[in-house]
DNA sequence: CGTGTTATTGAAGTGTATCAAATTGCGTGG
DNA sequence: CCACGCAATTTGATACACTTCAATAACACG
């Protein structure tokens, strides 16, 4: 765990991609020399919490990497319900998709919680590509996963219940973005149902004492295997 | 369109890339010098209707090519329903996805009607890969494609009703695999709902004079456009 | 021709969305 | 620090689209 001494953002004014804790992480920085090259084209911008990173169905123009901070990468129904695809964490990316496509983007991406993002030009991101060719390999086997990903919550929309997304929601929100105090409505927003169901499901799972709500608004999981049964079908 | 004479398959003993009918629609074999190598690496295999083509939970050996003939990716529900998460016809490609994300086949693949298909094992796939880097530029395009429509058949799935999906199906089947007679059943496992749903929607789009069933079991439609509106949420 | 699959129709049940209203909790500014 | 305002949460009542089950009819097939 790396010392975190601020509660704020760690590192306001980062200036070389040497010193930034995601360059292990991050897909695009894997080798020195690739760093180099992303060193020269990479521009840092911040957002605040429910800022817009960029709005679906314009065109991309780079690739976001995330340094800190978490966004949201959300659809909205014609009929004003807002769906969350993916959920985006430090290390990542944003935009990668829409650009390799050759596609504008088919969602929004918004900060979740106050961000430092890495902005990449489509351009650059074409040259290091040409350079580097083993990372086209390294992004393939990523939106592989995610195609993986999108395809087996689009399934679990279809076989599952209510309930069982929703457990399965809480044990990937907490295994994954524990920080984040997820709201009832974002919890509905990435389980693909509404605030109300989520609701009276989670007041079922403590009554059963899978979960603790007692504790403000926050959700304490009490046991992980319990609720991970809860996301089979009986 | 090619002459076609047989019903049956048109070339049953294909010896060469050369030759083939698919090589410039296919993903891999797009210049001379790829298809020499795909030539040397590649074996023709045949599956009839019904035949399942690989199975769900076992590691991808190599890509599967199609050169004629329709395949359809379904994943089994634990109840025992299946689903169609893709249809792949000629020129299309099976496998890739497991093979980059390095993981096991999440769905299996079932011939829809007989196949002949070309089979490249792992080792070869990534040494052609290797000599020629554009390919995976190219392969990368077409699996974020993959990932678009796979997040929204999702969001379909979660916004719009039964009869949407159903218009929807209608649509895309005819637009690019209308030679085939689908099931009622086929078009629910596609739709995302049940045969008994899909026929009810069926003669009530029939009452509405937006398709034709009356010969036999084929549906004709009457008019693209009208269907595409029930396509919306009204 | 039988036999199994596909299609069709009907009735019944149910999970979840929707709407409305009350309550809680949180952040903000006085 | 308290009061205020607003958003988030909670609860209840209602509606309904869809699934499920069952039983029959039509078709394709060997």
């Amino acid at each position: 765990m790396p010392s975190k001494k601020e509660s704020t953002l760690s590192v306001h004014n980062l200036s070389s991609c040497q010193t930034c804790g995601m360059r292990n992480e991050s897909l695009l920085c894997s080798s020195p020399d690739v760093l180099l090259m992303v060193e020269k084209a990479r521009v840092t911008c911040r957002f605040k919490a429910g800022q817009v990173i960029f709005y679906s169905g314009n065109d991309p123009l780079g690739i976001f990497t995330i340094q800190e901070g978490l966004v949201k990468l959300e659809v909205m129904s014609p009929s004003g319900a807002a769906h969350t695809l993916r959920l985006v964490g430090p290390g990542g990316a944003l935009g990668y998709r829409s650009l390799f496509a050759q596609e504008p983007y088919h969602a929004s991406a918004v900060a979740v919680e106050d961000c430092e993002l890495c902005f990449i030009p489509k351009a650059d991101i074409m040259n290091i590509f040409k350079s580097y060719p083993h990372l086209a390999m390294k992004l393939l086997s990523h939106i592989s996963k995610d195609l993986r990903m999108a395809e087996e919550k689009w399934m679990d929309q279809m076989d599952k219940g209510a309930s069982e997304r929703i457990a399965e929601a809480l044990l990937f929100l907490q295994e994954h973005f524990a920080h984040q105090n997820w709201t009832r409505r974002e919890i509905a927003q990435w389980a693909g149902t509404t605030p109300e169901t989520v609701i009276r499901t989670l007041s079922q799972f403590e009554k059963e004492g899978l979960i603790d709500q007692t504790d403000g608004r926050s959700i304490r999981i009490l046991s992980r295997d319990l609720l991970r049964e809860r996301t089979e079908i009986r």
